[in-house]
Formats: structure tokens, C-alpha cells, sequence
DNA sequence: ATGGTGGGCCACCCA
């Protein structure tokens, strides 16, 4: 069975369903996870989704700020929402997949929007960079005491940091600015070692070579300078190991009429 | 060192 799965940071899901619906029909996605929805649920334009055949959609949104969703051609069903390091904000969204199994059970898709972290990389200073280590150490903890690493899973997201050299278009000048500090890059190991999560996206792109998911509004000519950042990731347990046969991030989403700042990434699953 | 651009919502918060 091959599945076409997308994971995009929208940054409000209402203002921006004429790109959504353009990029589920000239992609042809199957499952799209998207995060930074910016409504409630009953806000969430669910008809003009159906009518283009994606008949399946879950939820965690909040008004105004954070919320994810996930929506399929197949059917869906919410595992959990979980709140991390602390504060009730709707970041997370797991759901299984009935219909798609490996080892006999559902493949689960956990969608993380994980937070920012303020300007500030201090934790006695800034309160938002200390919610995001504290959300990431729970991540790990929660992954390690409530999961199973055999079991098929995949987490995509925004997860606000861009772990490697060359997910940044400067290691040297953004290590003291937060999304690339050292300190955020461990706790997201720790994260990725908590099932032995596979990074899949750099499965498909040597560790040598510029990958970015994201590039500022500030820029001028965001293409021009490319100071980009790869702060979107898909990663997979080792069950589903090499499953994942084609990754491309979405460049020209980028630049179409009323852009998200991130552009969305697809990998193609064959399970 | 600073400000640059967006979205939600109606005074600012957040990215």
C-alpha cells in the first residue's frame, strides 16, 4: 500500500484553504497534517475539504493560537491529544490509520507544533524557552514510558528546531539564536532517541547538503537570500524502517499567492 | 544594534 503523507505549518488554516486545496490536488496527497490552524474546531472548513474527497478530519484546535489537524481520504481516528510541558495549549494530535496496518496493528501519526521559544535563548529570562525544553524533555519522557519503539509510528511537525549544520543556512551565525542553540538540539536528541525515531527526511538528503522547510516573511526575496531553516521534520520508528521511498520539500508553495512562511513536505510510504 | 513581515483579533499577543 502506498501512502502520500504531508506535514505543513499553515499559520491559520482559514486564511489559507485556497493553498490547501490547491496543494492536495496538484500533489495528489493522501494524509495531510497540518499545524499553527489558528481556530476552534467548529471553525475548521470541513465542507470544502469533503467535497475534494478528504472526508477525514481530526482535530486539536484553540482559538487564535497553535492547533493541529489531520486530514485523509482514508478513514482516521484520534488515538490522543496530549498537552506537553505543562501548559493546555493544543499542540499535539495522534491518530491511527484503521485501514493501514503493519505487524498487525494500525499505523499511528503523532502531529506535533511544538513551541517557538521566544527570542531569548534563556531559560531564567524568557518563560517561552523554557516551556519549549520542558515540552520537549515530556515528549521524551511520555514516548519512553507510554510507547513501544516496535510499534509503527510516524511523528511530522513543526517541531521549531533545525537539529543539523545544514539545516540552517548558517551554522556558525545562528548558534546563539533559538530554533539551532545546542541546548534545544539535545533535548530533541533526546526526543529522537526516546523509540530510536528515524530521521526520514535526511534518509533522502545526505547530512552535507541545505535542506530548509521554512524561510522568514522578513526577507526581502526569500529566495534570493535563502536564509532558510529545516524546523519541519518527519520521523518514523524503526518498523517502518525504509518505508519511506521519495521526500520533497514543497519550494513552490513558497511562493504562491498569500504563502505560509514554511513550505510543506511530503514522503511517500510504502507500507 | 535594529527592524524588517505576517496572522488573529480589536489591545496587543505570537511567530
Amino acid at each position: 500500500m502506498n501512502i502520500r503523507l504531508a506535514t505543513w505549518n499553515i499559520n491559520s488554516a482559514r486564511l489559507r484553504m485556497p493553498q490547501i486545496l490547491r496543494f492536495l490536488q496538484e500533489y495528489d496527497v493522501d494524509v495531510l497534517c497540518l499545524q499553527e490552524i489558528k481556530c476552534q474546531n467548529e471553525q475548521f472548513p470541513l465542507e470544502e475539504l469533503a467535497a475534494q474527497g478528504y472526508e477525514h478530519v481530526e482535530l486539536n484546535g484553540q482559538k487564535a493560537y497553535h492547533g493541529v489537524a489531520t486530514l485523509a481520504r482514508m478513514p482516521l481516528r484520534t488515538v490522543e491529544r496530549t498537552v506537553f510541558g505543562g501548559i493546555d495549549e493544543a499542540r499535539h494530535l495522534n491518530v491511527e490509520m484503521p485501514g493501514v496496518k503493519r505487524g498487525g496493528k494500525p499505523v499511528q501519526i503523532h502531529n506535533f507544533y511544538v513551541p517557538a521559544g521566544g527570542d531569548a535563548p534563556d531559560i531564567k529570562t524568557n518563560p517561552k524557552f523554557a516551556h519549549k525544553l520542558d515540552f520537549l524533555t515530556d515528549m521524551a519522557t511520555n514516548f519512553s514510558k507510554q510507547k513501544d519503539r516496535n510499534d509503527p509510528m510516524i511523528l511530522v511537525g513543526d517541531l521549531n528546531i533545525a537539529p543539523l549544520e545544514n539545516d540552517v543556512w548558517s551554522h556558525k551565525q545562528m548558534l546563539k539564536i533559538v530554533s539551532h542553540t545546542p541546548i534545544e538540539v539535545e533535548h530533541l536528541d533526546k526526543v529522537a532517541q526516546s523509540l530510536s525515531w528515524i530521521d526520514a527526511m535526511r534518509c533522502h538528503v545526505p547530512d552535507e547538503e541545505k535542506l530548509f522547510t521554512w524561510w522568514s516573511y522578513r526577507a526581502k526575496d526569500w529566495q534570493a537570500s535563502n536564509r532558510g531553516r529545516r524546523l519541519d521534520h518527519v520521523w518514523v520508528t524503526p518498523s517502518l524502517e525504509g518505508c519511506a521511498t521519495h521526500m520533497q520539500v514543497v519550494e513552490p508553495a513558497r511562493s504562491w499567492e498569500r504563502p505560509s512562511d514554511h513550505a510543506p513536505v511530503i514522503v511517500d510510504l510504502k507500507i
